[in-house]
RNA sequence: GUCCCCAUCGUCUAGCCCGGUUAGGACACCACCCUUUCACGGUGAGAACAGGGGUUCGAAUCCCCUUGGGGACGCCA
């Protein structure tokens, strides 16, 4: 199915990518699926004191890492291109030709302004209902320096690409009537205009900037979120399905979303919300996929202890792996929540450790182990557990006593996977070697 | 300062348009249960209609004011 609606996300790529431009990407993305539209990717480089290329392709690899794939963008072609704005000089010249056939353009201090009509505009906003705005002043179209201005460029690219739908933050509503001023000077359809409520910072007064903690996608892709995560989260933030379904891949969010359900108050940014969703598409991850993205993630660290674990036999890390996707929250954790399967240096937490000797004699606890293990079958976890039984009854003591120590012995930790889970996967030799090398 | 937008638990929200709900869900927090630890999971608790006026038999819902929050006022985008 395909419609006539035409959207457009117009990142500058002057910083790094932020929340607040995933958000209005995605939104604008969701609206092309659902309408069968297509997604526009322009980009607004037109400030070249602030443009680098390294931003450019920071926006690339943020949006496919999103999974926002666009129908027309600068590397991805389409009918209305160029899509950078500083390969689109010559259209400018044209539409600025016919702009100042109207008659409402004038040169001061050698920048070209534009007169506005004094008139009160009125903006249907898809979101907010009618706007009413009057601009004040006059405004710049072209500076000094011949180069034209964000509000002529922006209204004349969503004029020339047909742009019928104009999603953006609730940050342009004020310049709104400006554009409105533009495309009624050159005569063209009017978009429908649909400002987004801002997402504000977590902490503290304001809209999230880059500067805030949290605010760049690129942090999150760092820390082994799942992108799937950061799409159902960033979704939910001015947009509701209405009923109560939370976690939803993708394609639903698109079949049910539309702009009547989105909410008109800013948001308040939650990293809490996010890593339970996050959490929520781990434990849901295939095993395989889990493993992908930790091998990944380790890759991206590079550390001494990343490299040694990815250096490991690949069968005994996946292993590890299924133990541990259950317990995490997040793949930035499998690095510290499993270092000891890759070494014997592994530290060991104070606090643990003072907690489990206070209960008892660990050492005692530990030789009785070393001792009772050394002819049991590590093949199962039934097979432990049944030889750890065996011991906790000779000795009168229940399991609970030797689990605590045990899992001190060989991890240094008093969390981690299931205890006989963690002494097969380990092995009987490593098991053995550092229930022996363990001094309480 | 001027203009514009917004207003339900701490947070995201359902309910509002088309007045009648014990104002529902999720995150977070707390308690308990599950349990070999830690998580997960389960159960439960606390937690909101910003305030004031109207309209109405009846207002979270409609109207106005106040307050509060946010944004814009660039030869940035």
């Amino acid at each position: 199915m395909s419609s006539h609606v035409r959207v457009r996300f117009a990142p500058s790529p002057t910083g790094f990518f932020h929340i607040g431009s995933a958000r209005t990407a995605l939104f604008n993305w969701l609206y092309a699926r659902h309408t069968g539209g297509a997604f526009i990717l322009r980009i607004e480089d037109t400030d070249e004191a602030r443009n680098n290329p390294a931003y450019l392709q920071l926006i690339y690899d943020s949006l496919r890492w999103l999974g926002l794939n666009w129908d027309e963008g600068p590397d991805a072609g389409g009918s209305f291109g160029p899509y950078l704005q500083s390969q689109r000089g010559a259209i400018y010249q044209d539409y600025l030709e016919k702009l100042k056939a109207t008659g409402r353009t004038y040169e001061k201090e050698g920048a070209l302004f534009f007169r506005i009509s004094g008139e009160t505009q009125v903006i249907n906003d898809a979101i907010r209902g009618p706007v009413e705005r009057k601009e004040e002043k006059d405004f710049v179209v072209v500076r000094s320096n011949g180069t034209p201005i964000f509000h002529l460029t922006n209204v004349i690219d969503d004029i020339a690409m047909e742009v019928t739908h104009v999603i953006r933050g609730e940050d342009h509503l004020s310049n709104t009537s400006k554009h409105v001023e533009l495309v009624k000077a050159f005569g063209a359809p009017m978009p429908i205009y649909a400002h987004l409520p801002l997402i504000l910072k977590q902490n503290g007064p304001g809209k999230m900037s880059k500067r805030d903690q949290g605010a760049l996608v690129e942090d999150y892709r760092k820390r082994g979120y799942f992108p799937e995560a950061l799409d159902n989260f960033l979704a939910l933030l001015g947009w509701s399905p209405k009923d109560d379904t939370e976690k939803m891949p993708l394609e639903e969010v698109a079949r049910r979303f539309d702009i009547p359900g989105i909410n008109k108050s800013n948001v308040r940014f939650d990293e809490k919300k996010l890593a339970h969703m996050n959490m929520l598409y781990l434990l849901g991850a295939p095993a395989d996929d889990f493993l992908a993205r930790v091998r990944a993630h380790f890759q991206l660290v590079g550390s001494a202890e990343a490299t040694r674990a990815l250096n490991a036999d690949s069968a005994y890390f996946r292993e590890i792996m299924a133990l541990t996707q259950p317990k995490v929250k997040t793949i930035e954790e499998v690095l510290a929540y499993t270092g000891y399967f890759f070494t014997d240096e592994f530290p060991v937490d104070p606090k643990a450790r003072d907690k489990i000797l206070a209960k008892g004699d660990a050492a005692a606890r530990v030789r009785e182990l070393s001792e009772g293990l050394a002819s049991a079958d590590f093949s199962s976890d039934q097979s432990i557990e049944q030889a750890v039984q065996s011991i906790a009854s000779a000795h009168n003591l229940t399991l609970s006593d030797y689990v605590h120590a045990g899992r001190l012995a060989v991890s240094g930790t008093n969390v981690g996977p299931s205890f006989y889970s963690l002494y097969r996967v380990l092995g009987k030799e490593r098991v053995m070697q550092r229930l022996g090398a363990f001094r309480a």
